[in-house]
DNA sequence: CGGTTTTGACCTGCGC
DNA sequence: GCGCAGGTCAAAACCG
């Protein structure tokens, strides 16, 4: 792990190391995001879970079976960068089968795979669901960008990593803070509060973008949240 | 061969 | 202090 080659010395890490190491971390408050989607018949397709795509690679390093809920958890850590701490859970709800709860922690400490180099104006419509929406959420898409929508959906997540979404009325999620302003542990800064909004993807993960071409990205985009999926503020 | 997923064990926080 | 539940680690298995 990214603390392995400075902290552990070169065996493996022994209780004592581990203990130090999770001693370290915090259960308790930090930045965190609750997105509640919505998923549906294609859900299945997703191994059962929802997964983890998003602007950035997720590996996943745990999964846990929950208290009250049919439904484990998935850990994922951020694999686009080492050092990012930016984690999320992912679980269902438990009344809610076709409900997904992600829970994002942490911000990443790095820009995306590319976002960084593709102004917001340029190249993919920016995801504006807001503006001209109309307040019709039953103009459903064709049934063909369903099949799309659950990673793309996921996808939009991530860039709310600072709150971009908080006021969208449709993507509504929870972002809770540390009150004692420690986010990370009192290390990342969070230095780049911007460079992850909601510009273009691009790269690998813009294929299924590319994909979506056709369809106008600001409605399609806000149709497929109304119809396909709704968020839900989680109160955490 | 490198990266990801799976999975059991370990550790910590919290409630009783 | 104890037990439970949640979160993380890391080795092994798996996959492209």
């Amino acid at each position: 792990m990214e603390y392995s080659s400075s902290t552990i010395p070169d065996l493996k890490p022994s209780k004592e190391t581990r203990k130090e190491l999770q001693s370290s971390k915090r259960r308790k408050v930090m930045e965190k995001t609750v997105v509640t989607v919505k998923i549906e018949e294609n859900a299945g397709r997703q191994k059962g879970e929802g997964p983890p795509s998003d602007y950035w690679s997720w590996r996943k390093y745990g999964q846990k079976p929950i208290k009250g809920s049919p439904y484990p958890r998935g850990y994922y850590r951020c694999s686009t960068s080492k050092g990012c701490s930016a984690k999320k859970q992912v679980e269902r709800c438990r009344t809610d089968a076709s409900m997904l709860i992600i829970t994002y922690t942490c911000s990443h400490n790095h820009p995306g795979p590319d976002v960084h180099t593709t102004p917001p104006t340029q190249k993919t419509p920016q995801i504006k669901p807001f503006e001209n929406v109309p307040n019709s959420p039953q103009q459903t898409q064709p049934v063909t960008s369903e099949e799309h929508f659950n990673e793309s959906l996921l996808q939009s997540p991530i860039n709310i990593s600072h709150g971009i979404y908080q006021e969208h009325p449709l993507i509504v999620l929870e972002k809770t803070q540390d009150p004692l302003n420690l986010p990370f542990d009192g290390e990342e800064p969070l230095s780049y509060p911007h460079i992850m909004t909601l510009s273009a993807p691009k790269s690998e993960e813009n294929d299924f973008f590319d994909e979506l071409e056709e369809l106008p990205i600001s409605s399609s985009f806000t149709s497929l949240m109304r119809s396909s999926f709704f968020d839900e503020r989680v109160l955490v």
